[in-house]
DNA sequence: CGATCTTTTGACCCTTGTCAAAAGTTGTGG
DNA sequence: CCACAACTTTTGACAAGGGTCAAAAGATCG
């Protein structure tokens, strides 16, 4: 059922870092299926818990939580390699919830398994703090953004975060990449309105600095997104665990 | 040097998870020292690393991301039994500063000592991921409040926070509390200008829902901000682990 | 080819930010 | 204990960034 984490695509890549014979093993013992998800389907879901855990495979999503009158925050977009599921591993329900933008393709682990990881695995018990940590720190910037930044520089940072992410992922082609979301979902991620959103993202059109056409996202001036959003080059995460 | 463990103040407290007899030994020893920081003092800076990381057993103080041109947004406020220094101790530098507002005193540990938590006390270590994926949640809650939330919906909500959480630390009176913050740092909080946070509290005030004079925060109405500021009454955390 | 969803545009205006200054507080030193 | 400097809170006037509403123009899909 699935691949043999021996074969994870994903280890190849070189963002991912390696992991030893033992821990390869244990995470062979650890991964108990594969799943599939359509296109507006469900993974997690805010204010549950989840048997299951997830590692992206392959596909795109969003992590958001909705407030009772129907208004959203994205907070991210989710990418292979990312992680799902630790709030609800940890404790009793998640904070957040997950759905798949494009199909996924997810690895499963069974939480049932998840505290053998920190009393078997203690570097890997290691990684997925990391991981909490790291993610940690990235609601930080994006708070400092939505609380800080003005409309343009928002969306200058965001599709500078999306771009980098995506670019060590080897998910982009030359300056573009495939991003499969709808305006209105980068406005929610920004604290912006719709109109809004669609009007700054023509400010940077013209500007030359980047253009989003159709699903396909283009960066012509990186370093001019840079020093709109000011963002310093941020410690360039070299490599990252995979779960 | 400073307080045993065994006589922890803190651990007095039953929001704080009891620890077995071997956890406490070992974080007898794993504690290395106590230290005092006066008002203003940085504990934490963004940017750097520190061989250093600490529980907070008194006091109180601000966890912030400075952007380059001076604006600045406050992350959260700093309480008693706030483990400090997480991301400096999983990564290379910490993703914001943290600094003393009162005088604070602080239980030390030592990164060096950090990784044989997880290699020799794998339940430790379980409550290190606990902190920082629920570290992670209040982020993704309070970017909820900055992306979504009107302003006088932010300060409500910002305000049910702050109590809510002293009191289950015992740091209230009735309903009052000592919030020795300026509305600066409020303002710094929830991405607002700091005049329209001085109007929206005294909205807050002629509503007869808090008042917050002279360091003194005081709920006339919780239900009320929670109505106003939409919170569901959450997950109730009964109790956590304290590092 | 119509139904539905997403993007784009224009008009209008409200919430929030900016500027400036007064009022109130706190702390320091003579 | 007063005087003065420095900081914080409060108010008022004004401006503007961004929200809301409405509708047209494009896409997508069965």
């Amino acid at each position: 059922m699935g691949i043999d984490c021996v074969n994870c695509p994903l280890r190849a890549n070189s963002l991912f870092q390696d992991m030893s014979p033992n821990e390869l093993e244990f995470m062979r013992d650890f991964k108990s299926g594969e799943i599939e998800v359509e296109p507006g389907e469900p993974i997690l879901v805010e204010g549950q818990g989840s048997p299951r855990l997830f590692t992206v495979l392959d596909g795109m999503g969003l992590r958001f939580k909705a407030l009772e009158d129907g208004r959203r925050q994205v907070l991210n977009f989710v990418m292979p390699g990312d992680f799902l599921g630790l709030q609800a591993g940890v404790g009793k329900e998640m904070g957040h919830s997950v759905e798949a933008t494009t199909r996924m393709r997810l690895c499963v682990f069974q939480r049932a398994d998840f505290f053998s990881l920190f009393s078997i695995q203690p570097s890997r018990a290691y990684d997925v703090t990391w991981i909490a940590a790291t993610e940690e720190r990235f609601l930080g910037e994006a708070l400092a953004s939505v609380g800080q930044r003005s409309a343009i520089e928002r969306i200058a940072w965001g599709l500078v975060q999306i771009f980098e992410r995506a670019r060590l992922l080897g998910m982009t082609e030359g300056n573009t990449l495939f991003f499969p979301y709808r305006q209105q979902d980068l406005a929610d991620t920004l604290g912006l309105s719709l109109v809004h959103t669609n009007k700054t993202l023509a400010k940077l059109r013209e500007r030359q600095l980047a253009a989003w056409i159709d699903r396909q996202l283009t960066i012509h001036d990186i370093e001019g997104l840079r020093k709109l959003a000011m963002v310093g080059r941020g410690p360039l995460l070299r490599e990252r665990p995979l779960m």
